[in-house]
DNA sequence: CGCCTCCTAGATAGATCGCTCTAATAGTCT
DNA sequence: AGACTATTAGAGCGATCTATCTAGGAGGCG
């Protein structure tokens, strides 16, 4: 199978833009740390690195998304799975030095105002989040509007929590967010 | 006053930053939009691009952490203070076209593992508005554990709904994030 | 006036950027 | 086998990056 070196580029630029961004990073040192051809690139992404980053983005969205049944589906209650990705996330980004936070946040905020396909992979990948954030928590009878609210509030509190902590290398940020959104997740639940 | 050329470096890349980033902003973009001689950069930065990035999150940080005492000390309470803070940011953000959110958040995530000047710089950003923010929840008679627990939690509220609201073109994360920030913290607020 | 320091001014170096191009190879069909 | 497409391989182009370097102008002070 060829798009074995489609995958590699694509999961080693997902692991580059989450540590430097999207400017930092050169097409030159993904296809070294890819062991890929320099010109797999652009027969894969014919639109340069703009059409590889916007595939990259997709694509670690929706591996990052793939938490979100991964953890609300097996737990007990909703207020529970919150704390475990909580914790889980501060776990993952204390593992790795602080480098592995939100794969998609750096670039959202570099490229937001500057381009335009790129933004909008971000924002398309940010409202697959709330929507599946916001499924679990209508499944747990909170209200669809308020379902809503509660998961951007959870996501920002996640994305707002990983740029403190990757600052400050601490985790503190990402358990006090969690501790915030679980008590208002708790007080959202029926009675 | 010769002091004003330097000035006007730090504004116009401190403007430059909160746009497009660390990376993306270039020493001849920075010379061309603050009107100065290329020179005067490495005259006044002899650390070059990094000592000036340096400078420029130490004063975007103690321009932006200057709204806390403004916005906190005039306000009838803290609850309607975070509301003024939020809805203020969601304002300014929607008036410039969704380019002017956080002036250090972009560089923040940008430079975390990659340069430990520039991370120290916001970490210490951070830090001062934290202190700034916990101060005015104690003044309101909230316990000083609490107090700092809470204001971290506004910090990365509006951090993370910066990186929404920028992505999606739409001040909905702002608002939702100020509300529940404010919900919060008007429990937490002594009887 | 001459001297000294601060700042301006920009040419230029050396490296790296994204990208294009051609050619060779691998794999799959008829 | 032969033909055709998909992929690999990397040399090289023009542009741009940060940084260095030299030289000149401005203003205070003897």
């Amino acid at each position: 199978m060829p798009t074995e070196t489609k995958d590699r580029i694509v999961t080693t630029t997902a692991e580059l833009f989450r540590r430097q961004g999207y400017n930092a990073t050169g097409i030159k040192q993904i296809v070294d740390e890819a062991r890929a051809p320099f010109g797999s690139i652009y027969h894969f992404f014919p639109g340069g690195k703009e059409q590889l980053g916007a595939e990259t983005i997709r694509w670690s969205g929706a591996m990052y998304g793939a938490l979100v049944p991964a953890i609300f589906d097996p737990a007990p209650d909703v207020v529970t799975a919150v704390r475990t990705f909580f914790a889980g996330a501060a776990a993952d980004l204390a593992a790795s030095g602080y480098a592995d936070a939100c794969p998609i946040a750096t670039v959202a905020l570099e490229v937001a105002s500057v381009s335009e396909p790129l933004r909008e992979a971000c924002a398309d990948v940010f409202d697959g989040w709330l929507e599946s954030a916001s499924e679990r928590l209508t499944g747990a009878g909170i209200a669809k509007r308020r379902a809503r609210e509660l998961a951007i509030g959870m996501v920002a509190a996640l994305e707002g929590a990983f740029v403190l902590a990757r600052a400050q290398r601490s985790t503190e940020p990402l358990a006090v967010a969690g501790e915030l959104m679980a008590d208002a997740l708790q007080r959202a639940l029926p009675a």
